[in-house]
RNA sequence: GUGGCUAUAGCUCAGUUGGUUAGAGCAUCGGCUUGUGGUGCCGAGGGUCGCGGGUUCGAAUCCCGUUAGCCACCCCA
């Protein structure tokens, strides 16, 4: 009987596990260097946890299914709800600003698909109790440096800006009410996507006739890049009043956010674009989305102000921004660019043995030179000399250690440095002295 | 959930209008006198032709179903 792995499901071969791992180093190096802590969680979880953040709909893309104690459980679509709930556990205790992050694999039951699997590892950032601008901006500024760590540029990537408050502030402008404004978001966000006749179908209800007018002006929303325009725009649409204070006071907010994320030198990545909202209602104010900048245009991350979910599933009040990106869209693009390193993962040392004796020999130097922390490998089994040549070379050796009858009787062992040639012998009882200097310096 | 394309060795692929025992390259393993290098030479293993059914004297080849993969839609936390 041969078994296949199930659909969307990854087995990683040593090349594949190192080009993950390249990609988890890069991201765990980049959140540390923002002084973020890693945090980790359970993969399953109560089914509950994801219907109240999500609603019941979600369960159709979940892999749920009950416990032997009769629990509704499911594997962890998403790590959000699980971080609030451990952050709204403690909230009390923790040190303000929250700066943590997890690296982990998520599960989703979907049909697979380009850039999208059932099983996925996910990068996650947050930063909990900071209600300003500057957690957004050293989000974002996390977020850059974490793709320019794999050496991509502002042509291969750009992070799209938005703000669902300023578009709650512009719509109760327009005269809409909260519910109407939460509708007219969700046609926002796949207008992309969307007939503009279908678009203006679905206005009607909430907007009425002027439905086609009302696209319009949302249009000309979308289509600014620059904050002066975006500050004309708003000013024209409210001079005086409370909606105007309150549109003033969050352009102050974007104006610290956009001279924050200059100055930590992201400026040439970021595009105001309010047509991103993020389809999901939990999303309160600044909102983003890297993509790729060529080609496909896909979404590598995205991420915003989720101000309201900790107390929404059990916690305090308390303030959160974050993001997350998935290995899979961005492995694929690391590909496209050719910026996948080839990795060699070949040892510092082969023994060379030439039988029983040699092979006690070379093992108990083996010993003290794993202890040293280097690697090295040898044939499990007897071999002729010039096979095991053969194959130190096709493993990528940098140095043989040849221990044959003559060396033995001498208490010697002959060292060969492959990218030299030049060879040496060496004491045995002073390998540990030894040793440091050959990995430093070679052999020439 | 819907649709399109695909499925032959570990990988990349040949395989004639249906016709004997399904092939190649790469990879793997063994050997080329147990003291020296990725190339070389010799040899070996490895396939229920995704799976099930049908048509036929005969199916990798034609038909139906099914599963999986890829791609698109839906959705996208």
């Amino acid at each position: 009987m041969q078994f296949e792995t199930l659909p969307g499901f990854r087995e990683f071969y040593p090349d594949a596990c190192a080009r993950r791992n390249h990609i988890f180093g890069q991201w765990r190096k980049v959140a540390r260097a923002f002084n973020f802590l890693e945090y980790d969680a359970p993969v399953l979880e109560p089914l509950e946890l994801y219907i109240e953040k999500s609603g019941e709909e979600i369960v159709g893309q979940l892999f749920n299914f009950e416990d032997r104690g009769g629990r509704a459980v499911a594997l962890r679509p998403e790590m959000t709800p699980s971080l609030a709930r451990l952050v709204g556990a403690k909230a009390n205790g923790l040190k303000r600003p929250i700066k943590w992050f997890n690296i982990g694999e998520h599960y989703r039951y979907e049909r697979p698909q380009k850039g999208r699997l059932r099983a996925f590892y996910q990068y996650n950032v947050d930063i909990f109790g900071e209600a300003g601008p500057g957690a957004d901006a050293e989000l974002i500024a996390l977020l850059v440096q974490a793709l320019q760590a794999f050496g991509l540029g502002s042509d291969d990537f750009k992070v799209r800006l938005s703000d669902r408050d300023l578009w709650l502030h512009m719509l109760a402008a327009e005269g809409l009410d909260e519910d109407a404004s939460a509708t007219v978001l969700g046609i926002i966000d796949k207008l992309e996507r969307m007939d503009r006749s279908k678009a203006i179908e679905r206005l009607a209800p909430v907007i009425g006739d002027e439905a086609e007018a009302f696209l319009g002006r949302i249009e000309e929303v979308i289509a600014i890049r620059d904050f002066e325009t975006l500050t004309n725009y708003m000013q024209n649409l409210a001079s005086e009043g409370d909606i105007a204070d309150q549109i003033r006071i969050r352009l102050g907010e974007w104006e610290q956010l956009l001279n924050s994320l200059q100055a930590a030198g992201a400026g040439e990545f970021i595009q105001i674009d309010l047509g991103i909202v993020r389809g999901l209602a939990y999303y309160t104010g600044f909102v983003f989305e890297a993509f790729e900048a060529s080609g496909e245009g896909r979404a590598l991350a995205g991420g915003g102000r989720y101000d309201a979910l900790v107390k929404k599933l059990g916690g305090p009040d308390m303030p959160a921004v974050g993001f997350a990106m998935g290995d899979v869209t961005l492995a694929d693009l690391l590909e496209s660019k050719g910026l996948t390193p080839t990795y060699v993962q070949s040892p510092d040392f082969i023994a060379i043995i030439g039988g029983p004796e040699a092979r006690d020999a070379a093992m108990g130097d083996a010993a003290l030179i794993r202890r040293m922390g280097y690697t090295i490998d040898y044939p499990l089994k007897d071999q002729a000399f010039g096979k095991q040549f053969k194959e130190a070379n096709q493993k990528g050796a940098r140095f043989a250690l040849i221990y044959g009858s003559e060396e033995i009787e001498q208490g010697v062992v002959k060292v060969r440095d492959f990218s030299s040639g030049v060879e040496q012998m060496l004491p045995r009882d002073g390998l540990e002295a030894s040793i440091p200097d050959l990995m430093q310096s070679g052999l020439s």
